[in-house]
DNA sequence: TCTGGGGTCCTAGGACCC
DNA sequence: TCTGGGGTCCTAGGACCC
């Protein structure tokens, strides 16, 4: 048995964009940028032709098309992303177990235990690159490293169609220069701290003496000692052995800001909807309710009440959410508005025991049958008609199996 | 014609209990 | 008149990821 890990991470290239310039040869070589639905939307990828104009992931289309004149939008098609993502998951499957799904474009593999069946790790990256090439015509970056910070930050070193090999023996020459901003881990805020402290590369991170870094930071301050070692020990975790989800929710950006209460009220209902359907698809259960609200001026806060049992019901999470909006004192126009359960218990597929709990439960599950089979709102509350609001955007952080894939099945 | 939406994890402060 | 300390749970907010 080999004395450390080989992890193997696997990252689509501009995903979204490629897959749309494969399905259809007129975006091909041209700059092309995959965007929501909504009127409000942003950049949720672009193809490398746009890249090279300056045009990047959360940029609203406007700024995109001052880079850009050309830029072409697509509206994104989550279904074919999430059919391809799991056509994609299945070849690698079929080379370790031990397959790690990060979201819709990206895995980690374990390839330790199954290097005598297939070579060495370089081989069965390029194996699977090769599969992925032939079948989608789509592009990978793989990074191979002993452990997930390092196979992340090695498959970001070459893009596109890149394959990056970080060896034990080369960690610590490799992390003296790094920029700390490169690392998973280490956002805007993160990096804007560590620079006070005259910290920019990992080489530097790593040295910096740990009880500074936790003083400043708190446990987070040694995690981001160890990073800066490239030492991670998280393991890479198959889909049958991941833990629970432990929130569901939905929130949207209205078209326009609003501040009727009766229209706020329309889109609670259709978002606890949305809320309530989800948990109940997936057998969770809420006892605290949370909500969002967003101003115009950008402004976000939220407000959660605990109840006694917890629900799955639509109409339940409805009420808490207007019983938590009736106590706001809402100062400006509402821009944008969310509902999510959390302190989730599972197995809720038992009916309620009391007749009008019985019934609630029997409504939405019928409710539920035909909208999974029909789509979004085909049967829904009367006051909800005439309001459709499904997914308007579409999200690379949504894995294409479980609960946040919000209308791929 | 400005700025999405799905999550996870951590922290700090207050309530409450013993 | 004075006045603890530890543990746990809840809430709100913020950083981070894709």
């Amino acid at each position: 048995m080999a004395e450390h890990r080989i992890i193997l991470h696997i990252d689509m290239n501009a995903f979204f964009a490629s897959v749309e310039q494969q399905s259809n040869p007129a975006l091909r070589g041209k700059p092309v940028a995959v965007i929501g639905a909504a009127k409000r939307t942003i950049i949720t990828t672009c193809s490398y032709e746009a890249r090279a104009y300056g045009v990047k992931t959360g940029m609203n289309t406007w700024e995109a098309r001052q880079k850009c004149r050309e830029l072409i939008f697509v509206v994104g098609n989550n279904r074919k992303y999430s059919y391809t993502s799991k056509q994609i998951i299945g070849i690698m499957r079929e080379y370790t177990p031990l397959v790690e799904v990060f979201s819709i474009d990206e895995a980690f593999l374990d390839v330790t235990g199954c290097l005598s069946l297939f070579g060495s790790p370089e081989n069965i990256a390029c194996l699977i690159k090769e599969r992925i090439r032939e079948r989608f015509g789509l592009t990978c970056s793989v990074g191979i490293a002993p452990n997930k910070l390092l196979a992340k930050l090695a498959s970001d070193m070459q893009k596109p169609d890149g394959l990056t090999v970080i060896a034990p023996e080369e960690v610590a020459r490799v992390m003296e220069r790094v920029p700390i901003k490169d690392l998973c881990g280490i956002g805007a805020k993160t990096h804007q701290q560590l620079t006070k402290f005259g910290i920019k590369t990992c080489g530097e991170l790593g040295r910096f003496p740990m009880e500074v870094l936790r003083k400043a930071f708190g446990v987070t301050g040694e995690k981001l000692h160890y990073m800066g070692l490239g030492v991670d020990d998280a393991p890479v975790v198959a889909e049958e052995d991941a833990e629970e989800v432990k929130s569901v929710g939905h929130s949207t950006t209205l078209d326009t800001d609003i501040t009727e209460r009766a229209e706020i009220l329309l889109y609670l209902l259709q978002l606890s909807e949305m809320v309530g359907r989800r948990a109940r698809k997936h057998g969770v259960a809420g006892k605290t309710v949370t909500l969002t609200v967003r101003y115009a001026d950008f402004t976000t806060f939220s407000r959660q009440a605990s109840r006694a049992e917890p629900t799955s019901n639509s109409d339940e999470i409805y009420r808490d959410a207007v019983q938590i909006l009736d106590q706001l004192d809402l100062t400006q126009p509402v821009r944008l508005l969310g509902v999510r359960i959390t302190n989730l218990t599972y197995h809720t597929e038992q009916l309620p025991l009391f007749d009008t709990e019985r019934k609630k439960a029997l409504v939405a599950s019928a409710m539920d049958r035909v909208n999974n089979r029909y789509g979004d709102f085909s049967v829904t509350f009367g006051t909800l008609l005439g309001k459709e609001c499904g997914a308007k955007v579409i999200s690379p952080a949504w894995k294409p199996e479980g609960v946040r894939n919000v209308d791929a099945d």
